[in-house]
DNA sequence: AGATTTATGTTCGTTATCCAACTTAATGGA
DNA sequence: TCCATTAAGTTGGATAACGAACATAAATCT
């Protein structure tokens, strides 16, 4: 249980070329991310950049009443804090993390260091960037056209997409959060897919038991984030489950 | 009716300082922005970035059933075309042209030689892109919290920011597009509207009677977003009343 | 002027989601 | 071991938006 943690592990370091990882790797602070860690409050200042590793993060938007929306999840292909290198400093949005786990950090001080000595991770970071533009877009158009189900489906396939594991630690209620919607949308949803043996719940935590099943129960938004990904980082494949010592 | 058109009559290139603006103003080309032109379709390959001056693009994300949702407008505040400078050359979304005007484009191949003589462009076209994220961030959480009436008024508030008149051209059909909801809906939302003196309606011109009574209708999205957009592009001032010669 | 098209207004039944109140059951500390 | 807490399930009524069909009226064309 020692060296379990790699840079690597993190999709878009893994993409660096060896040189520039090498140099990255002596910034990089290796963090814990407990559930429901609040990384940033919408306005607030972010010192550093997250690359999740095991964890993934949720970005949400709350509005005054404190009714919220997720508007896309960061995960181990990703990176957290691109408004300190698009140039904004903060955002108006929230950061959670969703799934416990760990994650690298960079202070945003090295981060522009980097950025002046080679241009690679910038370039990266910012393809990253348009691709979670698709992520949160198609997440709007999902708000307005699918039902609770359909975007249950798509919830789970993407933080799925995100971990090793078919088990997600996540009440319903959360989930409800993130999706926007009231707590028994989720329950009701949610019943229905456990009564057809695709998923088993148990007190905040899912078992994704039949994901073949819920690929063909959701809509197009999953397939549609998931491409945009894949073409926008083709070099981020999945080389991290033997990243680690 | 001739040197109508100056390219600071778009407010990003208006923030550009006199020395880089004077070496682009040679690269750019005045062009007419007909209602409905699709300036790119969704995957399309993208030859230029636009510069509304007196125009508003909409982005919209269409599924493969024909229902659409608009993401984000684009008007004499912003660019079309991240993907060139973002790295991903194309978008899943499409772009059509809101409201008849001018603009300016630039070739990408203009636009990547502007980026090595020098970074304000660049720069600039980040902190845009950011504020961009926060107005398809805020209508994903607009789509799943706030009424149709709301939402119009959303629409038409971002609308006239965009545009130095009160008058907006636009059926309700084409509106109902963009907010993804029935044609209907717009109907009844823009009746109440009507009846209450805040607009007046006839066959595709909309006139903004009572501004400050849609913002008392309007939800929080459309500060939020304003609020961004102010926040993150200061220098971008309302200069372009007196920009044409 | 008359005919066609396009934009807007209206109705009615349906449905998904919301809201509120409550039940059941598992979990974890005292 | 018991109790407070938290997670999940359930119900019934309200409502906003949907879907479809139709009515009206202004604009456009011949």
């Amino acid at each position: 249980m020692h060296t379990l943690h790699a840079p690597q592990q993190n999709r878009l370091l893994a993409a660096l070329p060896e040189e520039d990882l090498d140099r990255i790797t002596s910034m990089l602070e290796i963090v814990e991310m407990p559930l429901g860690l609040v990384l940033y409050e919408s306005g607030g200042q972010l010192k550093h950049v997250y690359f999740p590793t095991t964890s993934i993060i949720s970005l949400l938007y709350v509005l005054e009443n404190g009714a919220s929306a997720e508007i896309a999840v960061v995960g181990n292909e990703g990176v957290l804090g691109i408004s300190l290198f698009m140039g904004g400093e903060t955002t108006p949005s929230r950061a959670v993390v969703q799934s416990v786990g760990f994650g690298y950090r960079l202070s945003a001080k090295n981060l522009k260091m980097e950025f002046k000595r080679a241009d690679t991770m910038f370039k990266l970071l910012l393809r990253y960037t348009q691709a979670l533009i698709t992520q949160t877009s198609q997440t709007a158009v999902c708000n307005r056209h699918h039902s609770v189900e359909q975007q249950l489906c798509r919830w789970l396939l993407l933080s799925l997409d995100r971990l090793n594991s078919d088990v997600l630690c996540m009440t319903q209620e959360l989930i409800a959060n993130m999706l926007g919607v009231r707590r028994e949308g989720v329950t009701e949803a949610a019943g229905k897919l456990q009564r057809d043996g695709l998923i088993s719940y148990a007190r905040g935590n899912i078992t994704v038991l039949d994901r073949p099943a819920l690929e063909v129960r959701v809509c197009e938004c999953y397939q549609v984030v998931k491409t945009e990904f894949d073409r926008l980082l083709p070099e981020v494949e999945r080389k991290q489950e033997n990243a680690s010592i």
